[in-house]
DNA sequence: GCCGTCATTATGTCTAGACATATTATCGCG
DNA sequence: CGCGATAATATGTCTAGACATAATGACGGC
């Protein structure tokens, strides 16, 4: 490793070297650089080290390998930004603020056929519906309408919401293995700008989270934010 | 690995045996799970392949890994959610509509404050502000503002922005590391209103993005999207 | 010239062993 | 009892060698 005052080289080190002829474009866009055998010689390490240098490049988007066709330098690295899925009440203290909570509504209805859609469920007749709202120090934070299927969570329709929001129960009762997200803007309308406390028409983030189990839907959320909100891709 | 006849097992399986006992909670949250060498016992595999595995697993965000201390299953898995910057060309081919693209606006300013700030400049005395509009068969779809720093971005001042967006421009010409995203929703108001042919006071998502090149700033871009804008995560 | 077959090649993965490194736990001393 | 030195331990990484696998390209038959 660098490290080492053998000035023997780590994985990283030759991620980094590799990652330098990258940006000189030693290596230009569509190239296809040398065999990881080749490169190992040429570093003096053995081709497991290159092979893990290479395939953490590849995993960040630089390059594209491919079984015997060789490494390939990306035309254009697909850039991508990842975004933390935190609990309400710790992106809230995390702002610095005193997270509060509030159960508005609660209910066992027949399952929307929409909903059953976007889910994947089948033969799942009844979900259960909250509706709730996450406070900043008293103040509206977000509007949160939410389903839940009892088919992968089970136990859901004896848990207490009142006392403990939706997400945080999912978390600690069901493990869950895929999340999709989708971001919009709205105008503020009817009930929900009233839960807001803020005017009609007024521009709120709009985000719609599936998370799944394995495939099967688990629940679907449509948080409402107030006014003023940013949501910030997190740095790496 | 598991392709083989021999029943041998690869890391992919070993993922997929440790996945499950996540999900059964038979390694319930919190709980440290047995050491590499005991579960490469077990599985009939070698301490490399259990590692690779774990490492997986602890990447997903299921493992809390550390040395001595063990590997820990994460009290709550923190989801993630990863959003793809494509270009806008691509991005509009692939809602199924023609692209096009019209530079408004090209100016050679005084940097400002705020932006040198955000971009960590020094020194830089002036940048490039670019005013565009991408079209989606004719009708806008976004409105672009941008600043491009010279000095991450030389050759800049030379380049003809009237053809070529400056995202093209840029993937093609400067290599960079990380991208900051930030989305808002906002009221459109005047000028932009104007462009995408809204009415003012329409809910639009803004996307700031600001991308580096091993920590300096390239360029900065605000992006007004037109009403109706959907931002979708990446599945997987 | 066209197409199927086969050898070649670069990556993907596994193994066993070794050493490095970061903690944690323990033991002994004051 | 507290605290610092020390031993033990789990993960991190590297090596060399081996076989698997996918895809290419060359060769040969038609």
């Amino acid at each position: 490793m660098a490290a080492d005052a053998t000035g023997a080289l780590g994985w990283q080190d030759v991620a980094a070297l590799a990652r330098a002829r990258l940006a000189a474009r030693i290596w230009p866009p569509g190239a296809i650089i040398p065999p990881e055998a080749e490169l190992a010689r040429e570093f003096g390490v053995s081709r497991s080290t290159v092979n893990r240098a290479l395939r953490a490049l590849a995993e960040e988007g630089w390059l594209d390998r491919r079984r015997k066709a060789g490494t390939r330098v990306a035309e254009r690295p697909v850039h991508r930004a990842t975004l933390a899925i935190p609990l309400m009440r710790d992106e809230v203290e995390a702002a610095g603020h005193r997270y509060g909570y509030r159960l508005l509504d609660r209910e066992v209805t027949a399952t929307p056929g929409l909903l059953a859609l976007q889910l994947g469920m089948r033969g799942v007749p009844r979900v259960l519906r909250l509706e709730a709202l996450h406070l900043a120090d008293g103040r509206p934070w977000a509007h949160e309408e939410r389903w839940i299927s009892p088919e992968t969570a089970p136990g859901v329709f004896e848990a207490d919401f009142a006392a403990q929001s939706a997400n945080e129960w999912l978390v600690t009762h069901v493990p869950c293995s895929s999340v999709e997200v989708s971001v919009s803007a709205e105008r503020a309308t009817g009930r929900v700008a009233a839960m807001l406390e803020c005017e009609d028409g007024e521009a709120i983030l709009v985000v719609e989270r599936i998370t799944r189990q394995e495939g099967r839907g688990v629940t679907l959320l449509r948080l409402s934010h107030a006014p003023g909100h940013r949501i910030r891709s997190t740095p790496g």
